[in-house]
DNA sequence: TCAGTCCCGTGGATCGTTTCACCGAAGGGT
DNA sequence: ACCCTTCGGTGAAACGATCCACGGGACTGA
């Protein structure tokens, strides 16, 4: 009655080392070589022990490993809101990464960066022993968290600000803003007025020093700018009082989703995009090519992003410790919602 | 020299189990006893213990702490592409829910979903010793791979099919379609037409299955479904077909974005929204109100599914093993892309 | 045949925590 | 003064993989 397989599958307790060692005719030791240094082991005998590992689908303890080696192949990403595109599109692009190269990876969202919770989410990180963190800190108050971070593990930040004891690598925030508020010069405004994101959002800064540099440099006014939430809503609010400003015909946007609300804003009073104003956005989120009219933005590569983040952690755990700041380059993306000054 | 703090701070070895026993002169079994089940020590006992830790910062190793309970307080998320609007809201949510119980989260996410790179997925996690699994499972060809799980493992799906031995919870597709296409009957169409997603992807096709349903109900015909990818150009190229056609009054489409690039398609060929055709959303993102006109939608609580998965993976874990399918209503917003049918 | 490699086994220590069985002491109620 | 409960200590054995030092065997090439 013991049909197939072997008659003796009732107990189904994981395989361990041993059994893999014993089913293969070899001792721990080699088993254990076969999995970390293959190379130190004939060929035939690495056959054997790997066809065990198959036959009782034998997976090494991760703990137990972990507990004499120290290391434990897990990464850590802390992140604000990984509903945002932003920090969806590179956490998904490390975890892509890190996977490749055998690493996996586990989460800590904040709903709120502050030092308290940036530090208490590298705590539960590494308690768990990771081998490294990634942070997605794009925030002013984060920065008071990144510069005490313990000396022992290895971090690098995404977009986090300057003077940071850690490699940082972020989109060039400011060269971007420069392209975009330079494209609309160029189509002959006066000015560009601008629909920032939030006071203490690192990345809105930025923005607005490229946006101020480029006006300055061609001596042109700089608007007051105003300070959104990202959200489409806020684009909405604050765009009816710029859509009541009859002198505003060119307008940067800190994200397309505010510069989707800006634009209903400026539909309800009747100014046409990109006839009576131009809107230029920022992400290049997938939809801003439908929006209508279809949206100019500058193209951030977080894919990009995830990949550098990803190596520099690498080095850094390999122990090489010069701070580096890696710059990716955004793309201005021209679409429909610029045009000409009107006159 | 010693400054503030005790001079021997050199070595800098993580705090272990026995120095907070030494510091707090009690054994290392009542250290484990505060830490695992602080009501069988005496409060004196317990505080003075506690200072120990704070002092040392201790915290305990969990990779030990796995080896002998088997346990490590780690749950896995799989998904695939956690970019999407609903997968990251989604996971964002079990985290969050998950962090307040003390767990913490893994995430493996797919490029593609089969049962091959899903037990990969799976076998990943189970490495770590995840305690139990969430699938986001929203694919056809995941089916299989739910069919052959390994029986040990605490599993819960969500948006996965029928006739899977795992708990699933999911948005009720069918009654969110089976609303959308009754609301525009109400107002007067004469049919509706559908822009459906992927073939293999469930949702698309419970949604169909509501859409039909309703329209069976009320003796209309049913045009055949076009098939999108989720994506607004996809939504686009689909709706240049739907827009030709004037027969075509009233559009349910399967999610915001399709419903985006459809709205873009129907514009360039001079069909306005809603007047001439009225169109239907799912998922209501937070672009969906801003749209022009914004987008009458069905909306998902994901953040329900979210808890929901992890409260019944917790049932699982704790080996109550009744399969449930839990059904999250959705809800339809009516905005300003739906409107009477024309004469 | 000899020296030099390369493979692989032995036996046990190690990582830090939980858990077991047992027992002693202190304190309260009757 | 008795019993009972609660609190806490002892000492050691797990958990499963890695790592160490060493040495013996098998193979190669000259």
């Amino acid at each position: 009655m013991a049909g197939k397989g072997d008659a003796s599958e009732a107990p189904r307790r994981p395989a361990v080392l041993g059994d893999v060692a014993a089913l293969a005719g070899v001792s721990a030791m080699t088993v254990s070589r076969v999995l970390n240094a293959p190379h130190r082991v004939r060929a035939e005998t690495r056959e054997r022990v790997l066809a065990a590992v198959r036959e009782l689908d034998y997976w090494p303890n991760l703990a137990a490993r972990q507990l004499v080696t120290g290391r434990s192949g897990v990464l850590g990403v802390v992140s604000i809101d990984t509903t945002l595109y932003g920090p969806a599109s590179t956490l998904y692009c490390i975890e892509q990464t890190a996977r490749l190269s055998g690493y996996s990876v586990s989460i800590a969202s904040l709903s709120m960066l502050s030092r308290k919770s940036i530090e208490e989410a590298i705590r539960r990180l590494r308690a768990q022993a990771v081998d490294g963190v990634v942070i997605l800190a794009p925030h002013e108050s984060a920065a008071d968290g990144l510069r005490h971070l313990p000396l022992d593990l290895p971090v690098v930040a995404v977009d986090a600000g300057e003077d940071i004891p850690v490699p940082v690598v972020t989109v060039d925030q400011r060269a971007g803003a420069a392209r975009a508020t330079r494209h609309l010069l160029d189509l002959g405004h006066a000015t560009v007025h601008h629909l920032g994101g939030p006071v203490n959002w690192l990345d809105a800064n930025y923005r607005i020093d490229g946006w101020r540099e480029v006006l300055a440099a061609a001596g042109r006014p700089a608007p007051e700018p105003l300070r959104g939430d990202w959200s489409p809503r806020s684009g909405y609010e604050l765009g009816k009082r710029l859509a009541a400003d009859p002198s505003v015909t060119a307008i940067f946007v800190g994200n397309d989703q505010m510069a989707l609300g800006l634009k209903r804003a400026l539909r309800e009073v009747g100014r046409r995009v990109p006839d009576d104003v131009s809107v230029v956005g920022f992400d290049d989120i997938p939809e801003a090519a439908y929006f209508w009219p279809p949206l100019t933005t500058v193209r951030q590569e977080f894919a990009e992003v995830g990949r550098h983040a990803f190596h520099l952690l690498l080095d850094r755990m390999a122990g090489h410790t010069e701070p580096a700041r890696r710059l990716v380059e955004p793309q201005l993306i021209v679409r429909e919602s610029t045009a000409p000054a009107p006159r």
